[in-house]
DNA sequence: CAGTCTCTCGAACGTTGGTCGAGAGTGCGA
DNA sequence: TCGCACTCTCGACCAACGTTCGAGAGACTG
């Protein structure tokens, strides 16, 4: 059964279940169906569906689409469709690499490439809005508040560190996928400029101009860190070796 | 017309329109309609709607409900429900006061006075995923910016110190909403600590333990200061008189 | 009194997330 | 070989959603 034509399409339309076409065995999937639907494959197409036109563009009827499934089948892998999208920014926490290394240079790198992934991403970040639990997730916060305690931050002052950059992560995601297109930057500093009576600081420095967000994260990273090593109370100065 | 009972249903279901009931007269509204549906109480009741149940809970027909009107009329004033919620946000921002000072002590303020509002209306986070260019929300910004730039940050300076202060509030919020609930917090950290063998520093320390999130964000807003005061190349030391 | 402009709404459309129960296919024990 | 149970899929259907359309009511203007 099921068997789909290049464009996904159910064939047969409406046709007779069991003993339709003579001959139909022929046409039948070879063997053993290589294109067995599974959860993985599920979140893999809405992560694709996510990538190519946002939250908006993720139904569950698209999403049966492309899987050359109907759609009430989703939902015997799925609970809801939240269900999808949780799963859908766990799996993206995967392509962030877990550093090795001196702790000040780990976090950095960990930082750094979890914001690229997000920002690859740009559907990912108003979706932490919800709780975030999935295995990658953790582990990559385990890493992240794992370095930060072997660099000698405790209690308090761990739980600020981590948090801390965990949410100036999120953060600069959540704003810099907001301006992710041209057009709406454009726009937005059109705005911007003809109200330039009462906003002259924006107005004058340019504010959402299209600059160097990466070197601008890294800077404020950088202020964050150094504030962090700095210490506070009992908060550590130095690498370990 | 539009007669409403004390629970905000229209009165007379689906009777006749004009010369309906006899002597209905006395039962109209005064003169004068002071209950006029204007775009300040469409974006005031969205408001409440959304404080009560979320962003799920703000549905235009709830909303025309609450306001005692046919759904179809709020697209009089309305473009989309975008709009609405674009309105709600920037309105929300009115709540947050304008300080003065040193600019260390009024970009604190500031910032602190932002994450509460926010924490206020935890449905507000992750809209800030859309552009946001409300009056509210642009003078603030326009102050926050001013503030620093009197401290003496100029260019790429200023630019990285306005948003990653921005960013920190934005995430903290963000995250911090995630977690608003007791019940949420609570199956996390058995979540969490059923996976000990996973996750031991998160465990150990207590991750996502029901903690001073105030005292957390001071914390890590004051070493994002410190790094920023600290200053890099060209960056100010000191506050100003 | 006609005309215009502002504001409201009934009816309806297309789409969404989700449920229900009927099955097809497969594997397994008797 | 049969029958049963389990896994997986789907057609039909539902309530709710955002939104559109065109018909008006009501209040001002000339």
């Amino acid at each position: 059964m099921r068997a789909v034509d290049a464009k996904g399409n159910r064939a047969g339309g409406r046709g007779g279940r069991s003993g339709g076409v003579p001959g139909e065995v022929w046409l039948r999937e070879p063997r053993a169906r290589r294109d067995a639907l599974t959860l993985d494959r599920i979140v893999a197409t809405a992560v694709d569906l996510l990538d190519a036109d946002g939250v908006a563009g993720l139904t569950m009827r698209r999403l049966a689409d492309r899987l050359a499934v109907a759609p009430p089948t989703l939902y015997w892998h799925v609970k809801t469709k939240d269900d999808v999208l949780d799963l859908a920014v766990d799996a993206i926490f995967a392509e962030v690499p877990v550093p090795s290394g001196p702790w000040r240079d780990a976090v950095r790198e960990l930082v750094l490439a979890w914001r690229a992934t997000m920002l690859r991403h740009p559907w990912s970040p108003p979706l932490l809005g919800r709780p975030a639990l999935g295995p990658n997730v953790l582990e990559r916060t385990e890493f992240l508040q794992g370095a930060l305690a072997s660099a000698g931050f405790t209690g308090a002052h761990l739980a600020a560190a981590t948090h801390g950059l965990a949410n100036f992560v999120i953060g600069s995601a959540l704003t810099q996928s907001t301006w992710h297109s041209p057009e709406a930057l454009g726009t937005a500093r059109a705005h911007l400029r003809a109200r330039a009576d009462d906003y002259p600081t924006l107005v004058a420095n340019d504010h959402l101009a299209d600059q160097d967000w990466d070197a601008l994260f890294e800077r404020g990273l950088d202020h964050f860190l150094t504030g962090l090593a700095q210490g506070i109370g009992s908060g550590p100065v130095s690498s370990p070796p």
